[in-house]
DNA sequence: CAGCCTAATGCGAAGAAATTGCGTCTGCCG
DNA sequence: CGGCAGACGCAATTTCTTCGCATTAGGCTG
């Protein structure tokens, strides 16, 4: 289980973890990321290592945790008026976060320090949480749209392959390849 | 990049790489992959630690370069006479085994310890290759084959994305349909 | 085949990080 | 207002990591 705030947000342990997640992008930021210890960053936090350790456990977890925040996105899908459209801006833009440098690092952190697989499905939630929007949207407008499962195993998951396998430039043509793709598979069968 | 034979077989180097490996999966089945330590599995080859820090970095590295290596196939694709079959069987076979929690371990160790992206590149090769040995079969009974990133992005990429992101089954109608889609996309246009 | 040369390993010490027990304090709840 | 559970600080101990130096194995040349 991550560490998450149990307590109200004035309590003393939210303060602690929103003290240490800071310190934490802080010092990446300063001195980067592979200079990051755990007795650095408590020091930074204000508190001490003990601290950091009985509650994340070690650095993986709490790296993993801040990453998992960092890929949160920060606003629903822009509308542009039709699914193909919501689909290719939403994809391009997924793709250029997920393949910096950053945000490689952010997904391998959240895949990593990870017990229970927790963070890493939090990830997935987030990209199927924005095309659930723009499916939702594309179908009030009287649009077919395909299956939520069917867009993560077709557009998403070559791109996070590709990521994470097979370190390659994401051409928006290829992109736009993957979204006809699936808009050619509405209706189709999904599930594992 | 990772610490591979630079010697000839019976260099000394070679052997305590062979060494080092052999104590990491010795231990790993003894008292699991979590208890496992620079130190530990340094005096178990019959090295110093030093020796490990100086060859590997880290733990991390180690266990990276140790991953890999349980992840290359030990034997071409089976041919059962057709494409499909063929297709169909390797999937089934890479699916159960990458979706072990033995493979998602070695996934996950794989993808961690690697600065330069090159464990997981191997990783993907090592499928690719699979698959360019069952293309090249099919092509030679005069079967239309898709392209090789076809294959890649339409059956690995998803049963990937749901073994690292998703922890859910994949059952076989799963994976057939998988490679349904993928025969369905016989001289689709492909590269990045 | 003998002897040198490079590179890797062993050894040991010093520094840093991780783990743990115990006392204290915060803040929730009766 | 006072108790209680959980979280934190502190400090000692253990373990891991790094580094310089000496040694040795194995390749290479003459």
């Amino acid at each position: 289980m991550s560490a998450r705030a149990t307590t109200r947000p004035g309590g003393r342990s939210a303060r602690v973890q929103q003290s240490v997640h800071q310190a934490v992008r802080d010092l990446e930021a300063e001195m980067g990321r592979d200079a990051l210890t755990v007795p650095l960053i408590a020091a930074r936090a204000g508190v001490t290592p003990s601290t950091v350790y009985r509650r994340w456990g070690d650095l993986r977890e709490l790296l993993s945790d801040v990453a998992v925040e960092r890929l949160r996105p920060d606003a629903p899908p822009a509308d542009h008026g039709g699914l193909r459209a919501d689909l290719e801006a939403w994809t391009v833009q997924f793709a250029e976060e997920m393949s910096s440098t950053a945000g490689r690092t952010y997904i391998r952190d959240a895949l990593l320090g990870d017990p229970g697989q927790g963070n890493a499905a939090r990830c997935s939630d987030y990209a199927a949480e924005q095309l659930k929007v723009i499916a939702v949207r594309a179908a009030g407008r009287g649009e077919a749209v395909p299956d939520l499962e069917t867009l993560l195993d077709v557009v998403v998951a070559p791109l996070m392959y590709r990521i994470l396998f097979r370190p390659s430039e994401l051409s928006q043509e290829y992109v736009g390849r993957l979204v006809a793709a699936a808009l050619g598979r509405v209706g189709s069968p999904s599930g594992t």
